[in-house]
DNA sequence: CCTATTCCCGACTATTTTAGTCAACTAAAT
DNA sequence: ATTTAGTTGACTAAAATAGTCGGGAATAGG
């Protein structure tokens, strides 16, 4: 089982693409710098996904690159799939023949494993991952305006003499 | 996310100690020739699972270790954590910082996948495994190897001829 | 044309992690 | 006493990961 930075910069970066889907071609120094993302790794990784047809490029000054298909039409999978983050948790590859060209003991328990976090993964597209996460964001500042109410609650109660001497 | 040979070894050997529960304490040894894994890395990884209690060890000869508890109140979760195969799949370690201090856009979605992985291996213990009778005639299959190896040594040792003749 | 920008590609390297080894030691059973 | 078997810590080889480097090739703008 393999899902590591490399799987992670590859769902960011194209997150990043997702979100900025409707500028024209975004560069990969953009990326780099919104994201944190060494240049070069992401060329590396921007040669698979394009391989994979998950993004089309524009070369010369103002090129980039951009979503191959809408952001709802991308799923998390098969970008992890692209930057050959194998997400299967066997030790025989699905193969059943680990020990000795047998089935090992766990065979099975990580076959099912890597099926769960296939279908998780394969559930999930770039859209829906951006609207959770407005929503996210939504949720935290009302949790700060809440928090601030519930301190002016509090300043209140304090200032209420019965209390304060109390 | 960290999911590999040393997490795998560790269920199955957990897994092997499960079906020959009722035969008293498990030499690391037998262990080692049935599942194929080597006796010294055996010897580092129950360490571990002592120290977390997921097994008792007795010395001397004879001796060996047993599940602490009956199988059916062991889950893999337990093990894999115990090896040190952290399952959690975020940069940040679930500390929604790994971007200057900020959540990075990927976080949700690996703090989720965590999430389900750990939940789908804290649901299945050592003895629901085995039930799936698949296992039970891995095992079958393992012992009876087993002893035809053993029975080659005793073979090989009668064949050679300092001791035929001595 | 020239030049700057950007993708494209392959080889290279440093670092970290994994898997596995080794040696010396302690406890218990016969 | 001797042998079996767990206990511990340090060590190592090999693999994978993360990242670098340097030179290309396409293209837009002048
Ligand atoms: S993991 Fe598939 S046979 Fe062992
Ligand atoms: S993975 Fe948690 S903030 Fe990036």
């Amino acid at each position: 089982m393999r899902l590591t930075a490399k799987g992670r910069y590859a769902v960011t970066a194209m997150l990043d693409l997702a979100v900025h889907e409707d500028e024209g071609p975004i560069s990969l120094a953009d990326i780099s710098r919104r994201q944190g993302i060494s240049l070069s790794y992401l060329e590396q990784l921007f040669a698979k996904l394009r391989k994979h047809e998950l993004v089309n490029s524009v070369r010369g000054p103002g090129g980039g690159y951009q979503l191959s298909r809408a952001a709802n039409q991308i799923f998390v999978a098969e970008i992890v799939d692209s930057v050959d983050e194998n997400v299967d948790a066997t030790k025989c590859s699905g193969r059943a023949d680990c020990q000795h060209g047998e089935m090992c003991l766990s065979h099975q328990l990580w076959s099912e494993l890597s099926d769960q976090i296939h279908q998780f993964l394969a559930g999930i597209d770039l859209a829906s991952i951006i609207t959770k996460r407005e929503v996210a964001q939504i949720a935290a500042r009302q949790d700060a305006v809440q928090e601030r109410v519930q301190e002016d609650i509090i300043d209140e109660i304090v200032k209420i003499p019965a209390l304060a001497e109390g």
